[in-house]
DNA sequence: CTCCATTTGTTGAAAATTCAACAGAAATTC
DNA sequence: GAATTTCTGTTGAATTTTCAACAAATGGAG
């Protein structure tokens, strides 16, 4: 545990409490580490939702998988990073999505109930823990807005471009390597994959973007 | 606002809080409400983040209009629930969508700064009225969730059947009411409106469901 | 009750997406 | 380093959506 204290610190969960404390207070959630090679699953759709996670290396991916076996990407997520913390807060029985290894992975894992409820000394951390964790969930909803202000767009060819600048505004910059392959691309815009690379080449031959695998410029 | 009282007794936000409180926290926190009358703006993209309003009769919708005046429908809200939670506990400058009166609509809006920070006395009711932001935006993410579910699938046909299969199973009965006229149900799903209307008379000619306006029945 | 505005359903043509299949490039494995 | 797997781009056909326009049905205002 010792050795992800830097990447913990950054966590949004841990916001505002002190260094010196981390360490007990990671103690008394029961937190526990557990690591999970590339394409293994963190946790199954219909799992019981008790756990919050949280990256400490790696990177992963919630997805969701409709009856047809369609793959939706719902989001990436990297280190320090917290998934499934809604299902937990919202205290539903099962979550409703997939999170899978996107590489090899350290996750962290923190039964929820000790940070909403088991605290019989009323402590100051666990009111901050819960303040982050709004926090946390105000902001996520900021990122599900702006998914679906993507996906809601009625061509390949706008969702595309409106995924493109909104990773360009957060960059700061017209060049930038997004953290999707383009199979993985097309389950995030919803969209198919050989249609994507096939509106990908024509937007480079009109002169819009530049564009080597990962790797995007907007001219 | 005495009137009011059954209505707000029953907002997520006042979970807890007991009915002899409530007035006197309302005062607290500089509750105010409005009047709007059907179709007028309550919050328009690009205005302060700073209010969470709370519907008190009437209903109003959720929406996000594009560059090209596409309109999308990210929700519909209707006496005692909560609006703009999201932006105002993120603390961004702008809200990113637009809240308009579907019907005319009493609504009251609290400044949510005097919810996060504005108590010098660190009384149990802002931990209490924090905690249940949390749980509030743990389900309003459920929502969300349960919006990309549907739109993420690639045919009208199969976006319809999913909200509809949601309706009944919220409902728990295969009669139910959506809350949405053709127009507005095609801007939540994402699809075009004549489009759907196509479908839901296929649908219907092959005896998969009946439907009468905005009532539906599965068979 | 009548008129007017809104909503809904229908249609056909144009545009876009999906689907399946394949070949070359790149990366990984042994 | 060779073989194998994965990823990417391309293609054409089939399916589906969008778009525009119109008529019927509905609902509300005066």
């Amino acid at each position: 545990m010792q050795k992800y204290l830097e990447i913990i610190k950054q966590c949004p969960l841990f916001e505002g409490i002190a260094d010196d404390h981390l360490l007990t207070m990671l103690g008394c959630l029961g937190a526990k580490t557990e690591h999970f090679d590339k394409k293994y699953t963190i946790m199954a759709e219909g799992n019981p939702a008790k756990y919050i996670g949280i990256v400490l290396t790696g990177s992963a991916q919630i997805i969701q998988i409709d009856y047809y076996g369609n793959r939706s990407i719902l989001s990436g997520i990297g280190p320090s990073e917290m998934f499934a913390e809604a299902f937990a807060c919202a205290e539903i029985p099962a979550i409703p999505v997939t999170v899978i290894a996107n590489e090899p992975c350290d996750i962290m894992l923190i039964n929820c109930d000790h940070i909403l409820h088991t605290c019989q000394n009323n402590c100051g951390f666990h009111q901050q823990l819960i303040f982050n964790l709004m926090k946390d969930l105000a902001l996520k909803t900021l990122l599900f807005h702006q998914k679906i202000e993507i996906t809601s767009k009625r061509t390949t060819r706008d969702k595309l471009m409106a995924y493109l600048f909104f990773q360009a505004k957060k960059v700061g910059s017209n060049r930038f390597t997004i953290p999707f392959d383009r199979q993985e691309l097309a389950d995030y815009l919803e969209v198919d994959r050989s249609g994507l690379s096939a509106e990908i080449g024509k937007l480079r031959r009109e002169g819009v973007l530049e564009s080597h695998k990962k790797q995007f410029e907007l001219l």
